[in-house]
DNA sequence: CTGTTAGCGCTTTCAC
DNA sequence: GTGAAAGCGCTAACAG
């Protein structure tokens, strides 16, 4: 009553008392890039509006190698959920989430045993080799992030699977040559299509597996003076925020509804709404036709 | 001692019985954007470090114009210190924080009564200004942030006088029409580049507040067939991903040095060392040459 | 249905 | 020094 100034609830002896944190832990790699900070935003966003809080945790990848190990014990009597950005987690990491009874919800790949909202990576990878194709190039290269990245979970894989079935459906055999891998950044772009572009046969159009690699993919073909799309044709994936400027075609992916939904996902089931458990989402990813890709010689 | 087998203290127990919460609250517009991404990173990577959580507080700002308003006493009980990232807390939100007792540091301004971390503003102004006075430009327009967006804080301004102070201390009397504001995306910079270049007498060289910004110039260079740098040169700040493959001439500065020493101060704060609790720190910027400044008609 | 009481799992103080 | 006891500010279970 006369409470009215001022006065607000202590969070942590509520918790202490009824085990609930009202708090959601978001772990996830490189909160620094783009992907990622979308997500950050729209899951703390969402969480926000329902009165949670964002833990945020961050699992540093060393340039060396190897990831930090993330110990789910750390989260004990910490968060009621766990939302999970991109980061493969080990089956020792699971095991321990599981016997924390801390609801998990995947973005960007779906686990056995917990939720997970994605796009279908297989069909990003097909969608974007298919306009290629249906623009009459037959010589279509892909660039993929790293594969000793762990943190690139199955999507690289995905796009890459989807890339080669599209091509084979169209009766061309993949060839290895044109199948170049880097870092998922820019720069990892740039030397994948350094390295694509001074083949003796090099492609005429490019697969790549982020918008940011295409950026980079664009920038080794202006250091070879080559014109964009006349000589070479470009399709990324992500719709990056400055793809529109760049006149980037990609396969854009719903960044923010998914973080809001795996927010979403992770509240039903901290509040118990067993339901929902096992639910995975998969969101629809749609091409958005633009300026790097056309027809041969156009 | 057979403790061993798992056991982790309870951070909500030792929390209730000490008051001390080993959290430190981020406040931050935008965790989407690329500055405030970069900068979450770093804090959060060295109060992790040092055994602290960052717990992310999202003030999200309507397109209709204010932001929301940030409750201190939400923050009661819950963290030992706050980092503010680049928002302008009213006087009000500021005394909530005092009155908590709890020490805040700014990053990207200094207020009074509160640590801070940031750069010169006005030297960067001057600094990319002078580099477009020296090859030989006079008709140098500047891009900035929309002022009406609360989130600029003082960059905007104190970059724009810095612009002002280098155009007079050359005996250059500043046109308005050569200072134009739009959002602090590319898509603001864009619309910038469009309406500085349709004047009649246009500018032959852009001082762009932010890289972002900066792409949208370039962006709005390309759409009239302007070549860069001989027709049109532009200078941005920040020192973003893309600058080096864009090959941006700008202003960097240090993000993640900055993101890193606020959590520093932050937590030296937080465990109690009052000398700190003053501490202003401007950090250095440093022009990066590349391809997108040069003299006029070369 | 309202009022009371026993903890939640620690830290810290105070005896011993 | 080591060990017991008193809370931290709530929630939930229990009486009344």
């Amino acid at each position: 009553m006369a409470a009215e100034l001022g006065y607000v609830v202590s969070r942590t002896a509520s918790t202490l008392a009824s085990g609930r944190t009202l708090t959601v832990a978001l772990i996830t790699p490189f909160p620094g890039r783009w992907f990622f900070a979308q997500a950050i935003a729209a899951v703390e966003s969402e969480l926000r509006r329902n009165g949670y809080d964002a833990l945020l945790v961050g699992l540093a990848q060393p340039a060396d190698g190897h990831r930090e190990v993330f110990e789910p014990e750390t989260l004990r009597g910490r968060a009621d959920a766990v939302v999970v950005l991109t980061v493969p987690l080990t089956g020792h990491e699971l095991d321990g989430l599981r016997r924390l009874g801390l609801p998990t919800v995947f973005v960007g790949a779906s686990v056995a045993g917990a939720m997970s909202v994605r796009i279908d990576d297989v069909a990003v990878g097909r969608t974007a080799t298919e306009h290629l194709l249906q623009l009459g190039h037959t010589r279509i290269a892909h660039v993929g992030g790293d594969p000793n990245e762990l943190l690139n979970f199955t999507a690289r894989a995905d796009r890459r699977a989807g890339w080669m079935a599209a091509l084979r459906h169209s009766g061309i055999e993949p060839d290895p040559a044109y199948d170049v891998s880097g870092m998922f950044t820019a720069e990892g772009g740039r030397a994948a299509g350094e390295r694509l572009l001074s083949l003796p046969d090099p492609p005429t159009a490019v697969f790549a597996g982020s918008d940011e690699m295409a950026y980079g993919v664009l920038a080794a073909a202006r250091d070879r003076s080559l014109r964009v799309p006349e000589d070479l044709s470009v399709v990324g994936v992500d719709g990056h925020d400055l793809a529109d400027l760049v006149g980037l075609t990609t396969v854009e992916q719903p960044v923010d509804r998914q973080g809001a939904l795996a927010a979403q996902l992770a509240l039903a089931a901290a509040g118990g709404q067993q339901a929902r458990h096992q639910e995975h989402v998969v969101m629809p990813v749609r091409l958005v036709l633009r300026r790097t890709a056309a027809t041969l010689g156009s």
